[in-house]
DNA sequence: AGGATGACGTGCA
DNA sequence: TTGCACGCCATCC
């Protein structure tokens, strides 16, 4: 993935680079604020790129619209992701996002 | 060039 | 209320 390539996996991870510490946001907001409301998947998609990409992403706030932790699996280590929410103030039980409502950025 | 796939979302039974 | 099935659109094979 080179930097000139700029196409819909850059710009989720542009989206996702501006969530703050301590939040997190879903899928479906990060695809409708990039236009494509009903592309939620290539989201996760470009998300489990950003493993390949030498931007760091955050990956680990973003979460599906029932704040769980669906990607976690497929990172390097699934704890760490949870360890890393946690470690924002974010916590989290089995897979799931807890006070989801209240760590959740809306667009 | 065409077909299959997916870290989701919403609707319906 | 919980569970199942379909749709979506860019990327990969």
């Amino acid at each position: 993935m080179k930097p000139e390539t700029y196409s819909f996996i850059m710009q989720v991870f542009d989206l996702a680079r501006l969530i703050p510490e301590g939040r997190v946001t879903t899928y479906g907001t990060i695809a409708r604020a990039l236009g494509s409301a009903k592309s939620a998947r290539l989201v996760g998609k470009a998300m489990n790129h950003s493993h390949g990409t030498i931007y760091k992403v955050p990956a680990h706030r973003v979460v599906n619209g029932s704040g769980l932790l669906t990607g976690k699996f497929h990172l390097t280590d699934p704890d760490q992701m949870q360890s890393l929410l946690e470690a924002e103030g974010i916590t989290v039980k089995d897979n799931q996002v807890q006070y989801f409502k209240k760590v959740f950025c809306p667009p």
